[in-house]
DNA sequence: GACTATTCCTTTGTCCGACAATCCAACGAA
DNA sequence: TTCGTTGGATTGTCGGACAAAGGAATAGTC
């Protein structure tokens, strides 16, 4: 069970036999502290993940092959792969196509989306998260409205007419939903304020799909709200584009109350705690674009 | 390079060679849709997640080991290994003590600390950070001052002493900020709202530190800002928390203009980027040494 | 000469088998 | 009961193997 101390000491090849740390508890010398041992695997992550964040290997580099790099590190392939697992878990590094691995930025849709998960488990509310987006949702209106382009209008005005076509054959418009409100975001050009609002948008808007059976004008009421607000963004009207935004908010609020659902019960784990869009799958949620290098 | 395709049909036993993908390319039948083979690996992670999600395998519990894992999935205790490490990273398992992995809730600052990471390789500004806490922070100030409790308060009084401590010592005070900060997000008692802020608020805090040397005084108004919206949750008035709140925030950004650091610069990847609390270190110290690679 | 089919080399995914260091729990001694 | 001993169970690491895919270099074709 052969651990690492320090990870600089890598002493390059692979007879390296890591420090042990066996105690030789015999000697006078009284209390060391207890000694932060770290599983080699782990140190394989951390000494990758510092050479990224550093910016020594940048997004798009591509990693050394395994065994490559379990040379390098001196360590086994079968430990220096574990290491590689936790990088990719991370996001850090990213398979491309097949094969090989490329060192990369976090996805925000992951980072999202596992946020919304452990979210669930905390047993997060409706409340709770509706307090989140109420402030969130319209401070992008507002921020959006100052920033958002031509192409981004287009955007939303065509996801407002699938959302209005949706509520008319009465099937389900969450992710539409979703989507016009993560549009909006995107429109912000703060990928900070995307980190944000994402974890809690994606929980609490699929509570719509509760609230549409015993609200059937729900749906209406929804587009209208949108209508108004992608209006304010035309015309670049902040004030009234956050306006609208919060009254929408606060009227999705309204709507779950008078479907009689509890306000302060954890959110189910059964609706949509989407998974991170897995390889070429459709997404007509938010594909968040990595934001093009301004 | 045996893949799985159906996570259910793990047959049981280790004699399983799972199924493979070949594919017969001779026959007559036209084109199937090119399969989602995952790696058993991801498999694996993918089916204990989802235990876990579902709540079949509440936080707490014990896993199986990792021979026992391999055995019920039906794959080598190494590629069973592969798959534990991504719930590793993942924070839906964590090792208590010294061995057993047993499930968990991932825990709240690694998410952040992850996140916060993740935004400094998109090369995110201070005016973007500066954007989230603009409106998180007041809106958390305004929510603690009605849920706030005494043990709280004390909490933020005991850090606005020793803020004021390290002030008056020169010393930075950047990690006490922060701290004061998550006080109040937590005594909003609303986890989303927490998840929401941290990551933003990790990174913009330190800036404090750049700004100091320029700017003697800029310690004390902070204090001084902290000391009022201390005051107004002690007395329950939410409106003067947050209005302080938003003052304090407001002039952090003056502070930082007027140090003459441009204020749409990506912030410096060397600043805190703190990793999760490893181990029992003391939470409140800087545990930015990971760091210190000049 | 441009294009395609073949072949060989690499790399990844999985599996097997081993072994030292620990941990844990049952057992026996004080 | 309390405490040290002992063995089995479990994790961390290592070594080696091999099939499936991808990629690149090469040979063959129009």
């Amino acid at each position: 069970m052969r651990r690492v101390v320090d990870r600089r000491s890598n002493a390059k090849a692979a007879g390296v036999k890591l420090a042990k740390v066996s105690a030789d508890s015999e000697a006078r010398e009284p209390h060391f502290a207890k000694l932060n041992v770290a599983p080699a695997y782990r140190v394989v992550f951390e000494t990758i993940e510092e050479e990224i964040l550093s910016g020594r290997l940048r997004p798009g580099d591509r990693l050394p092959s395994e065994t490559a790099l379990a040379g390098q590190l001196g360590v086994n392939r079968s430990t220096a792969r574990e290491g590689l697992r936790l990088l990719e878990q991370t996001g850090l590094v990213r398979r491309e196509g097949g094969r090989r691995l490329f060192a990369a930025v976090p996805r925000q849709d992951e980072l999202s989306s596992r946020a919304s998960r452990a979210l669930v488990l905390q047993q997060v509310t409706f409340r709770e998260l509706w307090e989140v987006l109420m402030v969130t949702e319209p401070g992008a209106a507002s921020l959006a409205a100052e920033r958002i382009e031509a192409e981004e209008i287009e955007a939303l005005e065509d996801n407002l007419a699938r959302t209005a076509e949706a509520v008319e054959a009465g099937r389900s418009f969450t992710q539409l939903d979703i989507e016009f409100h993560s549009l909006i975001a995107e429109a912000t050009r703060n990928p900070a304020w995307l980190l944000a609002r994402e974890p809690a948008a994606l929980l609490l808007f699929p509570a719509a799909d509760l609230m549409m059976p015993q609200l059937p004008q729900s749906g209406h009421r929804l587009v209208e709200a949108h209508r108004r607000v992608l209006l304010a963004l035309k015309s670049g009207k902040a004030g009234v584009a956050e306006t609208w935004m919060r009254k929408h908010i606060v009227d999705f609020r309204r709507g779950y109350e008078m479907a009689g659902i509890g306000i302060d019960l954890p959110i189910d784990r059964e609706e949509a705690v989407p998974g991170p869009a897995r390889s070429g799958a459709p997404a007509a949620a938010a594909r968040t674009k990595t934001r093009k290098k301004a």
